[in-house]
DNA sequence: AAGAAAATGTGGTCTGACCACCTAAAGACG
DNA sequence: CGTCTTTAGGTGGTCAGACCACATTTTCTT
């Protein structure tokens, strides 16, 4: 029983090994959101693998949001961000009532950590900037939380949050009317850089009492 | 030019149908964590679909963590834990140094997070526990805020956190020494209840100055 | 009864074949 | 010449069948 010399490369799953190849020519050749890359099958050439397990692996990466693929044109990539995955995942997980609860604390609690990161590292002009834009139009709550995430300068947490915010909507809760004095006022706070007056009206903007 | 009723299933993918469908079966069948889930061929006849379109979905859960396949056993249901994910985006993400910082940022915020939490959520009682066993063990950084984030008592940002230490580690960073004595100082404070002090502490260990 | 061998079931992978769709080149027509 | 139509080629979407490697179960031998 002589040991068979596997030509298998070490058990590595070859769709697993495509996936990083694909990211090495996808940084070799520079290509960038939107851009395209090979097709299937000149992948399927180019790694010297089957047309299915490339596919196992671009649907993978589809499913991660990473890449995005046009029938008839071709496969390209995208800004992550977690569309499908959320979507899928919350079936999975949501499942609760715990599930759903974690969900909304764990939400408010990164939308504060923003907040706080907003005031560490910004100046009165951009949170000046800010309030013009809360005066100038009608402002959605999540809108507004995006300018603070983005204030908060910090691209994963940015999207932790985005995808907080798809769990968040697919519990189908009821919308919380919003006042725009409420955010003009929250900003003020964050523009004399007192983080604990932002954080407590933020509580009185999420109808929280002391928890979290 | 007579509109061609498509047979296809009004575009829906098939593997993301599959994923539903598998999804039901689950439910249906009452299967949990560790339980097999029937065989690709059977699926694919069972779902009236190609062996291939079902390995498409299959695959795409496995890099979610959410499913687990072994050659010639067959494929099992397993707790969500972004395994593969995280090592597969953390090649995607973490290309510049920025991202690296923001990978550390969010950790220590998230720690902190979980820090709030448990004082919130949690009593003297709790706390003494975690003493007791910070005395019993040599205690690892990780091994600690594993508990930290279990006090914390939300699943949800219990795994963020995971995922983020998954990332943090990519990062091959350097160890930093920890004292016995500081643990149990922070695990002091959140017995008091005094969060500014457990916050000081923690920032204090991990070298922060008003960071963050 | 114990061990060895064969049969069976499962995931892993490749190949080739269609289909539906999009785009661009080639052709037809005014 | 320019515009429209047609065509051809490329691309993803899907399926069917065929092996292989591996693990378990069954059967057969000793």
């Amino acid at each position: 029983m002589i040991a068979v010399v596997g030509q298998n490369e070490s058990s590595t799953k070859v769709y697993i090994e495509i996936v990083k190849q694909l990211r090495m020519i996808i940084e070799k050749d520079g290509l960038k959101p939107g851009d395209k890359i090979p097709s299937e099958r000149e992948l399927s050439e180019r790694l010297n693998a089957g047309r299915s397990s490339v596919r196992e692996a671009l649907r993978a990466l589809e499913l991660l949001g990473l890449i995005e693929t046009r029938r008839g044109e071709g496969t390209f990539i995208r800004d992550f961000r977690g569309n499908q995955l959320v979507q899928l995942l919350s079936t999975f997980i949501l499942q609760d009532q715990k599930a759903v609860r974690d969900v909304i604390e764990t939400k408010y609690l990164v939308e504060m950590d923003c907040l706080r990161l907003a005031v560490l590292k910004r100046d009165k002009n951009d949170f000046q900037r800010l309030k013009a834009w809360v005066n100038e139009h009608n402002v959605e709550d999540n809108d507004f939380f995006i300018r603070i995430a983005d204030l908060a300068d910090n691209h994963l947490i940015y999207r932790i949050w985005q995808i907080l915010v798809d769990y968040y909507q697919a519990t189908n809760r009821e919308e919380f009317k919003t006042n725009k004095e409420d955010y003009l006022e929250l900003v003020e706070f964050l523009e004399q850089g007192d983080i604990d007056r932002v954080l407590i009206k933020y509580r009185r903007l999420r109808n929280l009492s002391y928890e979290s």
